[in-house]
DNA sequence: TGCCAGGCCCTCTTTAGGGCCTT
């Protein structure tokens, strides 16, 4: 059995928590074995207002976060959610920033590594037109999870891309007349080597 | 109204600059 990933999505009413952008929506899958386990979404207000380009981008207005429930309330159950499972975003710098100020508005920590499909992609899938969500989804004929710039959709999409990019990694590692226990180490390799490319630093 | 960030990575680089990617 593999390891389990919790693939993360944040919409956001900005690029930075530094220019004082919060989050608006978050979602999580729990992913294992190429398999969605379990998943998380919920929209937040943080009180902040959404610039009406982002609103276009999201669909996710100001309207709607006024009846969502508090960001305190959704980052504190959404922490809960993942516990101490790994986390992995397309863009993990991005997500990471916003995971890390959101839980320290509550007094607490991230407890595990972001891994980051954009990073992994850029390695390991060079020929593609470009290395957004998006584009890589279509390129690589991954299941289209939904709306895109909605967090669950988005989650689901970078999810589909971590299994292809941990079996494009397998497969490139792959060598004909190998004993079976020799192809599991050459995976453990492979993955750790896909923690390695993904971890930012 | 328009803008705001920042890490990674490539190259006409390394005493730097700029595109990509996230919203």
């Amino acid at each position: 059995m593999s390891a389990c990933f919790a693939v993360i999505d944040f919409e956001t009413s900005g690029l930075s928590p530094a220019v004082g952008s919060r989050a608006t929506e978050v979602a999580v899958v729990l992913w294992q074995d190429g398999r969605e386990l379990d998943s998380y979404q919920s929209l937040m207000n943080a009180g902040v207002r959404v610039p009406a380009d982002i609103e276009r981008l999201t669909g996710i207005s100001n309207a709607m976060l006024r009846t969502a429930p508090p960001a305190a309330r959704v980052m504190a159950e959404v922490a809960d959610f993942v516990g101490d499972i790994p986390l992995v975003a397309h863009n993990a710098a991005f997500d990471r920033k916003f995971w890390d100020h959101e839980l320290a508005l509550l007094g607490r920590q991230r407890r595990q590594d972001f891994a980051c499909t954009l990073l992994l992609a850029r390695r390991l899938l060079p020929q593609a037109p470009d290395h957004k969500l998006g584009t890589l989804t279509r390129w690589a004929g991954l299941p289209a999870a939904g709306r895109a710039h909605r967090a669950l959709a988005d989650a689901r999409m970078a999810a589909h891309l971590l299994q292809y990019l941990l079996d494009t990694a397998a497969r490139q590692h792959h060598r004909p007349g190998l004993a079976h226990a020799e192809l599991c180490q050459l995976q453990k390799v492979a993955a750790a080597k896909v923690g390695e490319f993904l971890r930012p630093r």
